[in-house]
DNA sequence: TCTATATATTCTTTTTAGAGAATATACTGC
DNA sequence: GCAGTATATTCTCTAAAAAGAATATATAGA
């Protein structure tokens, strides 16, 4: 039951099934995730700790970033399934859908060096 | 967004995945599922409200009693996907199944007349 | 209409969750 | 090793959620 729980509580923020959204277009670092969510930069990476721990999303250094990316569902059944399913879901989304389009915008190195 | 959300915050509450895996059974009361889940009826009631109000169940007034039965999804397809899934899902879970097993035990006529 | 009973609602308390500021850690390049 | 930067963690505050006690509502039957 635990684990079931973790993946709705996981996704039952909307700052959270963001960023699952935004990672289904590419794999992205902490502050090109902060910059999309306009959210301070703990905030984002406490989020993502919580994506992590129910096997949503998993990461790989990169030099001084790290890369979140969407994980391939195979340590939670629940996490595939609902990552397959969110892939059709909210694709209407009128805010989910804007914060989309403006990812060619968000520029790693630019971003970083504030 | 807020129909997603509503959708997985009602499936993050244990008592409430209780209520639908007892609802999987077969349709019951409030009592019923106050005795099945051994907390409070005002506990029973408002979780039963948050599910209602998500889409996952839906109920009818039999005289004094309310059956609480599952929806056919058709208010939230988000809600028919989760219920479609949750068929399959925790059934090896022994908690749930012990208190599945309980069910028969459940009389609503001597349970509600205490 | 009066009583009894099943459920809903309100109220209060305790716990949990989310936010950002401040700080710590980890990695890179010199 | 030192400086700078990306991310993680800690701390504190505020808001939301869950619980049960007490109360209100609604229905059935005498």
């Amino acid at each position: 039951m635990k684990p079931f729980i973790q993946v709705m509580k996981a996704l039952s923020d909307p700052n959270r099934v963001k960023i699952i959204k935004l990672l289904e277009q590419k794999s992205m670092c902490v502050c090109e995730l902060r910059a999309a969510l306009n959210i301070s930069q703990p905030s984002v990476s406490k989020h993502l700790k919580i994506l992590e721990a129910s096997g949503l999303v998993d990461f790989q250094k990169n030099g001084l970033w790290v890369d979140y990316f969407l994980t391939d569902g195979r340590q939670s059944p629940y996490a595939a399934t609902l990552l397959g399913s969110l892939k059709h879901w909210l694709n209407e989304d009128p805010e989910l859908t804007g914060m989309i389009t403006e990812i060619p915008v968000l520029d790693r190195e630019t971003l970083c060096k504030r």
